[in-house]
DNA sequence: GCGGCTATGCCCAGAAATGGGCAATCCCGG
DNA sequence: CCGGGATTGCCCATTTCTGGGCATAGCCGC
């Protein structure tokens, strides 16, 4: 493990980051040693009852960003999406193999290149209800990625992730609207795609009930429709993604 | 770090655990030097097609697991749910700075102590579309929790779950289901909470044919209703979590 | 070029969800 | 012991969704 002295040096110098500055220099101090051009961490923060708060620190060329932005891209970017569902750092070069890519994503993709951005490696964290981030390394077009470097981007990643979450704050968690246990169970079943009445006859009682439960949660969370409803619970962690899982595939 | 080495060997000693035996005599042993009494390691592996696999590995008392199994608690579970929530791993006298605790809940961890569960510390790994696992240490009600040993256990149970994860094997992904460009639009719009006739007043095109592209995009996935196609789209990283995220909290 | 897929538009009937009001029982905490 | 919340039950009118069928136009690949 030739180079873990470099990445415990890195780690420890962006974990000492106390200022988005400070943080910027450690991260472009540390893309350079390990072989990449370019970096960008992007850290939001959400739920919890607060206002949301984002940090976006990156040496990206400013065709692009101005591009991404202006776009409001971070709205379909597939290498975003893609983070969203892998627990370690994928290269780009493989995104497909965590989402499906559509035309409007390959061309999103085209321009990247176009723009001086060319293959890289993104290290994501996501807290359903609390956070997401991502942070990436990448070369430019047609440079090689350092493979060898991939692990100490994977810490590296983690770690300067672990600090912008330090620095935005991490926020204490307010149950806000914290569901009854029979609410609660409705909503699982209609997040398991059941109707009222399928609930209620699950539950073994009255449709109608089922409706007034789904109603006060719908309440509670004020939100108008189910589908809200459902995602809300799922943010808030009174339901859990594996609680549904099991229920929509296997049918 | 005076733990780092025994970290190390510990980590070592588990990934190259070949079969579900060995990691849960690598588990024990590390549970052990760790100073914790008990352990448990589950994944779950669905998604991207074919069958999903789990894997249960724990020296839990057979009380305790009997009533876990035979009650089919991993359905409620508060340290599952948390263990969706967090993406570092955590104590579980501190989950409800995580979930909200409904009165079932602390029955549920009331009962467990009662089977000679006591504290614990859980490290998550959750990956939306792929697979869901946990890995836990836990002492005896009354022992003291090894807080000095908190930062060892984080990384033996990141260790031991990738560990989990080769033996189950990873599986491809397969994009089954891509949805159109469209259908995308209208179902991102509808898990916004927009009815179809407002989404059809966003995207510039009739209800009608929102209404027809979500009718395709339920029948791609063999869902009945709206919510479990939203559901699947999310598992699926079609749409993103941050992509709702936005619309449901402000408004 | 032709078949397949996509996007668009429209119609209909039945099922489900939504929002509102009303009322009983039970249990927990102040 | 009383008030508030949880749970249960029912009614209504309106809106929305769901599943079916039908048709046109454009684009892409074989």
């Amino acid at each position: 493990m030739k180079h873990f002295n470099l990445t415990e040096e890195l780690a420890h110098d962006i974990s000492g980051a106390d200022k988005e500055e400070r943080l910027f220099a450690a991260l472009s101090n540390a893309a350079d040693r390990m072989g990449f051009d370019l970096f960008a961490l992007a850290f939001d923060r959400r739920g919890g009852g607060g206002e949301g708060a984002s940090m976006l620190v990156h040496n990206y060329p400013d065709a692009w960003a101005n591009v991404y932005v202006g776009f409001d891209l971070s709205g379909t970017d597939p290498i975003r999406r893609a983070g969203e569902k892998s627990m370690t750092g994928f290269q780009w070069r493989n995104v497909d193999h965590y989402i499906p890519l559509s035309r409007g994503d390959r061309q999103l993709l085209k321009v990247a290149r176009e723009s001086g951005i060319g293959d890289g490696f993104t290290v994501p964290r996501h807290l359903p209800g609390e956070a997401t981030g991502s942070c990436s390394f990448a070369v430019a077009p047609n440079a090689r990625i350092p493979l060898e470097m991939l692990h100490a981007a994977e810490i590296v990643g983690a770690v300067a992730l672990a600090a912008a979450r330090q620095l935005i704050g991490t926020g204490s968690y307010t149950p806000r609207a914290a569901l009854t246990e029979r609410q609660r169970e409705c909503v699982l079943w209609s997040a398991r795609g059941k109707t009222a009445g399928e609930t209620a006859s699950i539950l073994g009682i009255s449709e109608e009930t089922v409706v007034r439960h789904l109603k006060i949660a719908r309440e509670r969370y004020s939100v108008p429709c189910r589908q809200m409803l459902i995602l809300c619970a799922l943010f808030d962690g009174v339901i859990g993604f594996s609680d549904v899982y099991d229920w929509w595939r296997p049918l």
